[in-house]
DNA sequence: CCTTGTATAGAACATTTTGTTGCGTAGCGA
DNA sequence: TCGCTACGCAACAAAATGTTCTATACAAGG
């Protein structure tokens, strides 16, 4: 299916990528060139040039390889305030000690000009509502909610508020901050079924 | 105490910036150049070095002439949902219909690497959770909310989600979600009391 | 109205960045 | 071993980015 690839293509690829993301966090999308790149790796710039004719295309696959992991299904078998107290913890923990923290605010921005970078962006929170989701209708589906609990919102409010403080306000992420967030959402709803 | 400035000086200041925001909004941070704004405005290139010799200035007082504007003080006398309803209508209007929305997440990628534009966003944004915030104390001191309720979290909460929905996932602000969204924030205050 | 100071346009120029091409070399897979 | 492909490198073209100078026009104050 998949050709079999060369090596070669596949080091220097990952090497101008993984530069790309250092340029990407220090700099700012500006900053990433094929020349900039070709300084930090010593790859040649025809080189470059020949796997992104386009500097945009080697800069969404940047943001893509900044994208992509997680792989971590979320744990939805203990009450909603341990599941979400967890899951939300691995979201602030990304914002905070990953290259996610200060790369998504630069692809945010690409994504106003640049559907594919909207595509990344939109998928990889896709994805992270849907964790989210699963941990409420688990708790709805263990009877620890009611049926009539709007998740979408709940769910947009525990993702939300995490970001808007990193990336938008520049406040600081912190455990005291997480557990009175989960404590708000928990209570919030939990008493929405009055 | 400003000296009295030559007429001209604004003139092209003004034209500039202007030039440079319907750039920033069309095109995003990347295409905003000495030569892209002299060719849109017909100023020379040589003024505009003159103005701005670095072009981030130039991008920063683009970046400041689109926050500023807002001088609503804030109704606080109507019951806390009216308030509610009304403000974040307003935040939510700025976001849909004006410059601000594309270019606030140029702002805010820009703030990653330039300590100004930071400092644009996080006066922009204080003085928004203020607005909000003068709301909520407003209905304590009213009686209408318990003393203890958590006016900080609640204000957060009530600006993040509508922030978050545009900029970052990409989804709708319409009147509809605005209802609900300002129900769960006030169905949240005025149980937390219990 | 006149004078002085300042902002601008425009051109000329240097420098840097960006994009392109061709070729020799070396690693890769068969 | 042999053909294929990726790579580095150098040379080059084109465009963008800065810099400087001069002539002109506007502004402000007397």
């Amino acid at each position: 299916m998949s050709k079999p690839k060369d090596p070669r293509l596949i080091a220097t690829r990952d090497a101008a990528l993984d530069a790309a993301l250092t340029i990407l966090q220090k700099e700012g999308v500006l900053a990433v060139t094929h020349g900039s790149v070709s300084n930090i790796t010593g790859i040649s710039r025809s080189t470059l040039y020949r796997h992104w004719p386009q500097i945009d295309r080697m800069r969404n696959d940047a943001f893509k390889r900044a994208a992509s992991p997680s792989s971590i299904p979320p744990a939805t078998d203990g009450p909603l305030r341990a599941d979400l107290s967890w899951l939300l913890g691995i979201l602030v923990a990304a914002l905070n000690d990953t290259p996610w923290g200060p790369i998504a605010p630069q692809v945010i921005a690409a994504a106003a000009t640049d559907q594919e970078a909207r595509t990344v962006i939109n998928e990889f929170m896709n994805e992270r509502i849907a964790n989210v989701e699963g941990i409420f209708d688990a708790a709805k589906a263990r009877g620890e909610l009611a049926p009539d609990v709007p998740v979408r919102n709940l769910v947009e409010m525990a993702i939300a508020v995490p970001y808007f403080r990193k990336l938008i306000a520049g406040l600081p992420l912190d455990q005291d901050w997480l557990d009175s967030h989960v404590n708000m959402i928990c209570q919030l709803a939990e008493g929405a079924d009055e």
